[in-house]
DNA sequence: TAAAAGGTGGGAGATTGTGGGAAAATGAGG
DNA sequence: CCTCATTTTCCCACAATCTCCCACCTTTTA
């Protein structure tokens, strides 16, 4: 379970440290794929696979399902975290989440988000908006 | 499993580089054939026999038996990667998905996609935006 | 206050992208 | 059937990039 937000520098070579406690789960691979949202989603190898099988086995026309296919394999980046435990982002998905020289790691239940720092902070307050929105109209049952 | 997007130059002989992660996978020999949207779709030998087996297996009359061997066998090259881990594209392939100096190379998870880079990037917006409305509509469950 | 852990930077060797040359194969023309 | 020109294939080379590893310094913890 990833939990919190974390904000590191991006050293020259492009890699982004991965927080200790997250390590562990990442371990055996991580899948880097683009978020709806600007950002770029981390997921645990286990995770993304079972993800992949539920989107590609859904019941669509062959056209969309090539287009579907496209989208979640071309987009996405099979990586593993160095002995420092950093990754290496891929240059496409730096330049779509718009992350140049700061990143934010935010936790997302089964996997990560990665942030350029200032549209995290506007996404958040969004998204905090929302929530509490969410939150109390839910209470009010 | 074919992941990612890469971008390289073709030299002037017509020789693509295959990236090198997946050059394990294609050393048995590569099949090329055209793909539906105007991209060159690259098999793993083994991946091509399977295909292959099962269009030829499939309940069809004989006369569009004999059309869809014709379609599929003689439009697609049977290729091996040099040492250098490159693959010559055969001309009329070329000419059909338009590549002339750059070339992506695009994993679509069990082939490769061959693509002009300008057709690329309208393509993977559409594909996304797609997908996209996929995810969103399975969430809604 | 010492020790451990984590963030950041950098060096060196290995890998890869890219170009080009020589040998082999192919095809045309005589 | 042979010869020559053109194309294709195989191999070599080099520069740029990437990866792995080491190191330092700051922060946290005991």
């Amino acid at each position: 379970m990833f939990f919190g937000e974390f904000e590191y520098k991006i050293d020259e070579k492009g890699r982004v440290p991965i927080p200790p406690r997250f390590r562990r789960e990442l371990k055996e691979g991580v899948v880097l794929a683009p978020g709806i949202e600007k950002c770029i989603n981390a997921y645990p190898l286990a995770e993304w696979k079972k993800l992949a099988a539920t989107l590609t086995s859904s019941s669509v026309t062959p056209a969309k399902l090539r287009r579907l296919n496209r989208a979640i394999f071309a987009t996405a980046f099979s990586i593993t975290i160095d002995g420092q435990g950093r990754i290496a982002l891929p240059t496409p998905l730096r330049e779509y989440a718009e992350i140049v020289d700061e990143v934010v790691v935010a936790g997302a239940n089964t996997y990560l988000e990665l942030w350029n720092e200032v549209h995290w902070e506007s996404e958040k307050a969004i998204s905090q908006e929302q929530a509490w929105q969410i939150i109390e109209s839910l209470e009010r049952h």
